[in-house]
DNA sequence: TGCAGTGTTGCTTC
DNA sequence: CGAAGCAACACTGC
């Protein structure tokens, strides 16, 4: 699930309700570990690693949630930040919860019905906060990672991700000078390349290509400038679209209210194997091709 | 029933 | 060194 636009839409839903929180608490069954940079090896599948996570965020007051490639740093007023990666099926859900036998569910007063659906379970980390309510880890895989760092750190830690595609300085000049760095290899795997740029994964690589009109496998030396401009808009505005249907939830993300994004439904490519090509006058078919261990989708005819 | 496939990414192996 | 493949985990769907 969460690429740039679902975690962006994560960070916006923390942004609107629990901005000026302080957290009182956490709770976790350890399920869950940190990011692993080269400079932060520590994990919270260690208790005492944990120990020092309370102590460093309990009685922090939530100052700003920020996104930056696929990962959420919310900081606190106390010169900490947290830092969560969802990986693969991990999202954070906001509402008022039980811890009943081990495992939080949502409290009878809990009005939200969206939080009580199947997919909003598998809650693996747990944030009290000063109004009694929750910011929970809800992730079905545990791949998910938590850690904190000083707020002061995040300036070298940004450094490890390339530029942010939404950013007024992410021109077109930027994103070719990135994209060559990896001449000989296929683009698709470039796109999905964290260091050269930030936030796009598997769904929205597949939908830029589509836009553009290049075979994901075509090496980035071979793509003509014309190509690239394509590529470029392309990047941008599945991105901006994906923002704009508040997500994608082909599978298990969810905003932190719960609710599905509704960006699964606009896809033109990914997933979409064996349908037909929506390019106006287009009359290919959606291929799906195995490839860097992943499914690439692309149409038969127009993506060349 | 069984196994391929699922959004991520870092580590191991060659 | 780069590149390929896999592992972490749980579940769905063919």
């Amino acid at each position: 699930m969460p690429e740039l636009p679902e975690v962006q839409t994560t960070v916006n839903g923390i942004n609107s309700f629990i901005k000026g929180r302080t957290i009182v608490d956490v709770w976790t069954d350890l399920a869950v570990e940190n990011p692993t940079l080269p400079s932060h090896k520590t994990s919270t599948k260690s208790k005492k690693f944990f120990t020092l996570f309370k102590k460093s965020v309990i009685g922090g007051k939530i100052i700003e949630a920020e996104r930056r490639a696929k990962n959420i740093f919310i900081h606190l007023d106390n010169g900490i930040s947290i830092w969560i990666h969802m990986k693969m099926t991990g999202h954070l859900l906001y509402g008022k919860y039980v811890l009943i036998s081990k495992e939080w569910t949502p409290s009878t007063e809990e009005k939200n019905e969206a939080l009580r659906d199947p997919f909003n379970k598998y809650l693996h980390t747990i944030f009290t906060l000063d109004n009694g309510r929750h910011l929970a880890l809800s992730d079905v895989r545990k791949f998910a990672k938590v850690t904190f760092v000083k707020t002061t750190e995040l300036p070298e830690i940004y450094k490890e991700f390339g530029p942010e595609p939404l950013e007024d300085t992410f021109t077109f000049s930027v994103f070719t000078k990135q994209l060559q760095k990896r001449p000989t290899r296929p683009i698709k795997e470039v796109l999905l390349d964290q260091k050269i740029i930030a936030g796009i994964g598997n769904i929205y690589s597949d939908e830029a290509l589509w836009l553009a009109g290049i075979h994901p496998l075509r090496t980035v030396r071979d793509i003509t400038d014309t190509e690239m401009q394509l590529l470029y808009k392309g990047v941008i505005s599945a991105l901006k679209k994906g923002i704009d249907f508040g997500g994608d939830s082909t599978s298990d993300y969810r905003d932190i209210t719960g609710t599905r994004g509704a960006f699964q439904g606009k896809h033109e490519a990914y997933r979409r194997t064996g349908q037909p090509c929506r390019k106006r006058g287009c009359p290919g078919t959606i291929e799906r091709i195995a490839f860097s261990g992943r499914g690439a989708h692309f149409c038969d005819t127009h993506q060349t």
